[in-house]
DNA sequence: CCGAATTGTTTTAAGCCTAAAATGTTTCCA
DNA sequence: TGGAAACATTTTAGGCTTAAAACAATTCGG
């Protein structure tokens, strides 16, 4: 068994390991606890928004994204924004309007695109749980420090990056 | 209008600022920003099991908590792992026994308890799966240095416990 | 100007997910 | 020992989510 030819095989062309069963345990763990971490606190909110206002997640999230823009949005912003299915969205603001939080009107340049607001009512019922809201968030998060917080907020930046630049190679 | 009844009011017995809306802005982008680095890359995984191996995610993550179990694992004890309702892991494991990929029996000794396996099937499915599963994970956090995925560790950690501590108060 | 590609939305079919109630089983303790 | 409490799972009802196909409207190139 000649050992310089298992070397040979690790090495390319410009003497980077290659095409060797590398160890990724690391990042697989590091995607787990982002996992948990996410999965903990988005059950934790959701739990807290039926309890103290009976509404979902996916409704709250869709109110927050209009509330951010007054002038309305189309569906498929929303789709962008919330980075989930443009189907999912139709059906979301179907509820959402036939329970008078949001109103939807066909564009008046473009008969393709759909225009949704949050109606008076709809505003004044997100103001009043994003208010709240906030503090849950914050008592979620209260055992960091400033300094965590900010450090945080920088490698979940370049990993988001990362991760943009991983997908875009994919679909290239 | 005295200014200093106003400052009263925000200091309560140990001069700490009380009962003042604060500003906790920094945690909610904290949160979205970790939201979105999840919902990135579970989307970018949730696509390429599907492609690869016409699998979806939750069954891809039923099967690896079997893997590290060859044992076997009660329907609860998944549950738990998976954070995710019993109703959910009965609905899960009904399909993925159906497709001859998990082996399910009741407990000799407690007839409540179901014991869940990785078939032989499942595990040389899994396995195979699993390892091209690293490689896109390592893909996904390529730019990221071992000194990032270390801090990003220590960081995360700390964010679940304090999610864990705050959901833990709610509850009592 | 006309057809082809593109864009925005909805529909469809299937699966995922939750909370709460129901069912069956075991344990505990008075 | 008998019944209440605890436990494990399933069922139910409703909503969320996706991918893919279908539909409708606009834009673009020849």
């Amino acid at each position: 068994m000649p050992a310089v030819s298992d070397c040979i095989n690790m090495l390319d062309s410009e003497t980077k390991a290659v095409e060797t069963p590398e160890d990724h345990a690391e990042e697989l763990r590091l995607w787990l606890r982002l996992l948990t971490c996410t999965t903990l606190i988005e059950g934790e909110v959701r739990g807290r928004l039926r309890q103290r206002f009976d509404v979902t997640l996916p409704r709250f999230d869709l109110m927050a994204q209009l509330d951010k823009a007054p002038d309305g949005m189309t569906l498929s912003d929303v789709s962008k924004r919330m980075m989930v299915s443009n189907g999912n969205v139709t059906g979301l603001v179907e509820r959402l309007v036939d329970s008078g939080h949001l109103d939807r009107r066909t564009s008046e340049t473009d008969r393709r695109v759909q225009v949704i607001r949050l109606t008076k009512l709809g505003r004044a019922e997100f103001r009043r749980m994003a208010a709240e809201h906030e503090t849950w968030i914050a008592d979620l998060f209260a055992d960091l420090t400033p300094k965590d917080v900010r450090e945080l907020m920088r490698l979940l930046a370049k990993t988001k990056a990362s991760a943009q630049k991983s997908a875009a190679r994919r679909r290239s």
